[in-house]
DNA sequence: TGTACATCAGTGAACGCGCGTTCACTGATGTAC
DNA sequence: TGTACATCAGTGAACGCGCGTTCACTGATGTAC
């Protein structure tokens, strides 16, 4: 069965990448450890290029899915959305090299086709906005703060996110994009610096930390507790 | 004169990093570049490992000292700490492979000696607090934002803050050391994004949202203007 | 002033390594008639 | 039912590459007496 060896390689690949990040990646050891010839690699995939990409994809993929699945647990968006992006710096720090090769400093000599990983890449900020979504259709995102970000925009930055908005087709207004992008840029931030080593000088409690960052990330949208609206 | 070969060595791997990358870093191929057998550079570095080091220690220094130079043409601590935010970025934004190397995923099989790196990776970060320790000596500072967060910290992230402050000297209360990492962690986070191009897809004006994460981040140590004290 | 010696920057060749990729092949499996 | 052929997963050997590091060396410069 073809797909299964593929599946097989792909699997062995993928602990590799685990083991020793993407950047010692080799087919021969891959085949090494699947007790094949080099060659055989071949007939699965063109070239090593192809593989990292498909492990690429892979990474991205399994990520939006444990985050998605966090998501899903938690029925208010506001909570969420938090347990997506708990789950999102989760995921990051169990698979650090994995996390490094999506977001991390590109592989020498390899340029991830985007016609290829797009799509998936942009999964995960699919999840979370969608739960900035419902909240706002709940009335549960201070509109005041809304309207704030809208005027404080630059007309370049407005013309992008309304080009955001229309090439993924989210339901939300300007400024409520805007915020989420803040969001989750600082996010993002805090999880990379910490997967990269970075944090550990500066906190000796990251979880605490993390969960502070979330808390005064989130309250710039100005969140109304549930079956309420907001009166701010 | 061995000092201005070392020099000259130094450059040309300098110049390879900024065109290559650190992982693509090859002694062979400085030496092409310097019109020497390879076996010439082992006069002066033992290995590759310690040339790598040796640049990530300039690497270091040099942003150190753009950083420094920016805050020094500011008089009002507020001011220089933005400024000092901003050439950050600038550098960084300047010099992807040098930012990368030392902050980015690590080089596949190298490990930075932590003995000769530490003290000169440290220096940013002490460049900055003191603008912070300035502006929290001249009573710019909410002191009830930084009662605030002392209240909010965890015993261990207490022990961790105060562990940091009595290490490298600072002399600012915990609360305040706690508002600096935070602002520290989100301005690398978002200038990390940047450099390798994560923030691309989501603000077609860079310039304009780092202000704006600037502004934001700098509104949590509540900043009062100038020659008034802090009332809020 | 002249000779013996030490220092040391720089050299070219070689070692041994692991790598991605290509090639012509073997042999089993399945299909066509 | 039996034969001819096509398909295709997998193979072992080889190519050519660039790499870090070591070695015994050359030759210039400087120092000691």
């Amino acid at each position: 069965m073809r797909a299964q060896t593929t599946a097989e390689i792909l699997g062995v690949a993928r602990a590799h990448l685990a083991a020793e990040g993407a950047g010692s990646l080799s087919l021969r050891a891959i085949a090494r450890d699947l007790d094949m010839g080099v060659a055989s690699l071949y007939r699965y995939f063109p070239s090593r290029d192809d593989l990292l990409t498909a492990l690429l994809v892979e990474v991205f993929s399994a990520q939006a899915d444990a985050v998605a699945r966090a998501v899903d647990e938690v029925a208010d968006p506001a909570e969420a959305l938090r347990a997506g992006l708990a789950e999102y710096r989760r995921w990051a720090l169990a698979h650090p090299p994995e996390f490094a090769l999506a977001y991390g400093t590109p592989v020498p000599g390899y340029v991830a086709p985007s016609e290829r990983t797009t799509a998936v890449a942009v999964r995960v900020g699919d999840i979370l906005l969608a739960q900035v979504a419902r909240a706002w259709g709940q009335g549960r995102i201070d509109a005041g703060r809304v309207a704030r970000r809208t005027d404080a925009l630059t007309p370049a930055e407005r013309a992008g996110i309304e080009a955001l908005l229309t090439r993924r087709g989210y339901q939300v207004p300007l400024g409520v994009m805007s915020l989420m992008v803040d969001l989750f840029v600082r996010i993002h931030g805090y999880v990379v610096m910490e997967v990269f080593g970075q944090l550990r000088p500066l906190t000796a409690d990251p979880d605490a930390t993390f969960e502070r960052t979330v808390t005064d990330a989130l309250d710039v949208l100005g969140l109304a507790p549930a079956t309420r609206r907001a009166d701010r």
